[in-house]
DNA sequence: AATGAATGAGTCTTCATTCAT
DNA sequence: GATGAATGAAGACTCATTCAT
């Protein structure tokens, strides 16, 4: 998976920019043709079938999500300090790529190729696992409040998280994400810290 | 828009089926009118595009969550309570119409038609406008901690809630959805709730 | 064919107006019932087909032509009087029913269905033999030059006639009809008569 | 324009056939493809629609006409000589490429479409304006008579023109057009030449 | 590595017509 | 006389994919 050529990068690349722009309908092999400059058969040589492209797109996704995650529990600070990384990761992520943010809601498309909806599967579960993973621990060590389950806990971190990006994602950027990320995370860990 | 004939009725119902089997590209007229049992041209009798029909479904949407929203004010208990009406009522819905789910995630596809953006817009503000308001009364009398802006709050209690049946729906409703629901809206409470 | 009852005239003059308002291709049996606020099928209980809508039109521009035409013969005037009756009753025609003129430029729709192919050209031909036969009988009476053959004569007063008929139409009906007629008509007279 | 490939002018030329065969309804994709041999969607890799035919089709009637045209000009000979050229030379032009005509007459067709209607106008304008201004010149030089307005001898010499074509046309090519031309021009000739 | 040309399956939609009521 | 419901056939067009070059 990792080694892509680099036209097959930029194949993804430019597929999540049709996404991005307008939906999966948008994402035919035609306009991926276009866009790039070569003619549709060219993308074949890359790509066995489109499935292909979009397995590959979701790879990129898991893999950065993998990153980033394992990336924030390297650091064995507290377990708030951790979910704040990864809170305000995931959302500087998509601040940077707002593309992102097209594809991550265009996953509903995908379910209808159990491979592609397998793939979009293990990848919001991750995400929601590690979250859990480090709040239990964190719970343990009585830096979180415990009167609240860990999966209720990961819900509303992830939650609001989602559905934040969700609403700057619908009032096409209207707002800036990474400022508001910062503020609502703020509110999060008053709600979750311990009662002093 | 309430006026509808049987067969408007049954054909907005397939609709829902049909995207909640199979996502909206399995949304095609040859399946409606093979789900119905006539031919394709049958459905232009009763509806005058498939975009009318998307739009009918929509408008169902937003009259259930209208209805639902406005019944919950009606009450002028808490509004603690009032929350607790609209979480509940809201996950009662999709546990009873699992294909709603379906439906209200496969959103993202229509965003490429003007008017189905637009109305979805409208249905997913409508409720976080008044989940919002009723907080910030709320807030006022006391019922709610105020440490935590109404906006945030809101963004928790609706982000939980869709996460919360996006998992259940993406698990093909591996669980029961109305019990989990309460389990969830008791941590909220507990969080939201006035420290004593 | 004359005895049409009330509907079948009026659906007959729906038809005619809408080939006026928008081509052969705005003449659909739905249109038709929508126009006179009936429902389609009703349509069938007058005619049994949209032929037979098609043949009674042109039935009706038959018959005007060869009244008008007769009407003409009957004065036993000079040639010219005649032909120049013939030659502004028609332009009147169309200037009193600017519809007449967009279906008779349809008429090319029409060539796909030998019945009324046929009918246009029975309908082409008799006016166009009339004015022949009036010329012949004209040119023997020495009321007209004898150095042009009658059928050139007859192509040269329809083909005007047509042709002014056509650039009125086309131009929407930009200048008044009636007057160039006359003017035009002047014209074909000093040509035509015999040089004294 | 010209600059058409070898299946794009088989695509033009097979589509006035079709139309010559059948009129209007008789030119659809289908029909093209069955005609060249090739299944309908490989007719969308030569025009991006069937009004981009269509287009190429009036275009090269307008082409055509336009060289004609100014090739007529081109010799300064006499306004009669410029008028006989035009003259016989459409009415070669049909007789070589009978299916002509039927295109000509089945530009009523193109009304509904703005931009098919705007050229057959500008095609139909281009030759009358030519005509008449060459009238307008030769009745200055004397050459013709000027007791007739030049508009009404350039509707009598068109419109002879297209009756003549069109009844050669309906009458399924009974006659032969280019001699009969000659004839109906030498006609017109006679009435056009100034008395001496 | 790339292309021009082509295709089967399928998209939404329109039309004239029929039939039971 | 009229209607609501339905249909077979056809319309233009799109898409992912293949193949010879």
């Amino acid at each position: 998976m990792a080694e892509m050529t680099t036209r097959q990068k930029e194949i993804v690349e430019v597929a999540i920019k049709l996404i991005a722009e307008g939906g999966i309908q948008n994402l035919t092999m035609s306009n991926i043709a276009r866009q790039i400059g070569v003619s549709e058969p060219a993308i074949y040589r890359h790509f066995r079938s489109k499935m292909d492209i979009l397995l590959a797109m979701l790879g990129q996704f898991k893999q950065r999500s993998e990153f980033q995650l394992k990336q924030a529990r390297f650091f064995d600070s507290s377990g708030i300090v951790l979910l704040e990384t990864i809170f305000l990761e995931h959302a500087g992520q998509f601040a940077a790529h707002p593309h992102m943010a097209a594809v991550v809601f265009a996953e509903e498309a995908f379910r209808s190729e159990p491979r592609l909806a397998e793939e979009t599967f293990v990848i919001m579960t991750l995400a929601y696992d590690t979250v859990a993973g480090i709040i239990e621990r964190a719970q343990a060590r009585r830096e979180l409040r415990s009167d609240i389950p860990k999966d209720h806990l990961a819900l509303m971190i992830l939650g609001s998280l989602r559905l934040l990006v969700k609403r700057w994602y619908m009032s096409k950027y209207a707002f800036e994400l990474q400022p508001e990320s910062v503020r609502v995370w703020e509110s999060l860990k008053t709600l979750l810290s311990v009662k002093k």
